[in-house]
DNA sequence: CGCCTGGTTGACTAATGTCAAATTGGGTGG
DNA sequence: CCACCCAATTTGACATTAGTCAACCAGGCG
């Protein structure tokens, strides 16, 4: 647990002091359109495991994450849990083609989201090509991500599996300046193994496997990355 | 192979004629701006196998696929496929990110597009809000089809798999009217295997076993679904 | 008529999952 | 500050699923 658990606030947020402003949707918002845009933002924090919304649920709110990490699921009625993707600061959550989300989102450690209401939102962006350009490119990176996870789930060992996912890791980890010398891993072995179709004693046992081969060494919250060559070769391309 | 193999022929074509319109992201077209987006359309007849693009080709041109079946997919340097989806008539294919392609495509049987170069199509649409926010629509849907397809490639069982495909297929080409009782595949044993991340004799021992247990009968070309219901119960939601 | 491609079947293997126990490390309360 | 406790992780022994390799079969085309 934390010793810090973030109350559920919800309050006027100023766009111009945010710190996710460059890499998020907002970044396509005229100086004109920021106020009008600002005003429908709500910004929340959320403590560890706090649920943004859940699969099914009636879409009523769109978010945008501006810290931590969030971690995007969806389950089978028996319990099985598949990871459809972190979501890093910048990340823009919920807009679905239906009515119902699609999956799951939580923080995996304490976050900060500016929540919108999805009638609002869309009416806003309604008829700024500006915006919905931008839109596009992020739902069109979310499909690239998503089908390069695909190949990985489909066609990809174990190993190559957690090869690739610390490469892909680091690669954005590092776009946001989260990353020194260890590799971060805010997400627990069962998420990773989540996401990787794995098991985690496969996980763990891979882990183990790199770290005797002198590729990684495992440190507490994260990795080192001692041969990242032979890591990203081992990811198979 | 086939006995008419359609030359590659390039020309114009009439939108108001076209029997996908309704269909495709061209729904989104004003009357008036439809001339314009007619001088930009180039309709190519493929023969089956015939190529549309490849991964890591750089991209010159975006397409509305208007007939047939598309096969859409990513390759490993050793070979290895992960089928990343099956395009239907008026489905828009070849907008990435990136300036290459990230996957590759080819018609399963014969097919016709409508072909655009992406610079003209790009400008034709970046000021019409309609036509962008039914890319996105678009978009969404697919990434919604591909989080779908994480959960069955990481977390399904090659049974679940397998009837999983046979519902989502039959929910797709039913929006077609292309579909009878016999449900048609088009694609290859293959090619289901590439995109369930099975090989081809899981499959097809998938599919022999279906037919015993009375579910299905496998045809030529197709098959015929005896009992949905439990096929439906095998895909496990 | 027979070849060739795509599909099916069988016997065996390897990778990953399952179940259970041991270990680690961080957080809490004494 | 230290010791304990709990959750997360690691490790081991074994089971199961799907993959591999190889042979066989069937239908369509020349």
């Amino acid at each position: 647990m934390e010793s810090l658990v973030f109350p559920t606030v919800s309050c006027a947020h100023q766009c111009t002091a945010c710190s996710v402003r460059s890499l998020s949707l907002c970044a396509a918002l005229e100086q004109s359109e920021m106020r009008g845009f600002e005003r429908l933002a709500h910004q929340m924090h959320l403590a560890r495991k706090e649920s943004l919304f859940q699969q099914d649920e009636l879409v009523s709110s769109v978010y945008n994450l501006n810290e931590g990490v969030a971690r995007l699921y969806k389950l089978l009625p028996d319990g099985r849990r598949q990871i459809v993707g972190f979501a890093l600061p910048g990340d823009f959550l919920g807009l679905t083609p239906n009515d119902c989300y699609s999956f799951s989102a939580d923080a995996i450690g304490a976050a900060v989201v500016c929540r919108f209401s999805k009638t609002a939102f869309l009416s806003f962006v309604e008829s700024k090509p500006r915006i919905l350009r931008r839109m596009n490119e992020f739902t069109a990176r979310e499909l690239s991500l998503a089908q390069d996870q695909m190949l990985l789930l489909g066609r990809r060992s174990a190993e190559e599996k957690v090869a690739a996912f610390l490469v892909g890791w680091r690669e954005r980890t590092e776009h946001h300046g989260m990353f020194s010398k260890t590799l971060p891993l805010p997400m627990s072995r069962q998420d990773i193994a989540d996401f990787l179709g794995l098991t985690i004693e496969t996980v763990s046992r891979t882990f183990t496997k790199l770290e005797r081969s002198k590729m990684i060494v495992i440190v507490p919250g994260g990795i080192r990355l001692l041969d990242s060559k032979r890591v990203e070769a081992m990811a198979a391309a």
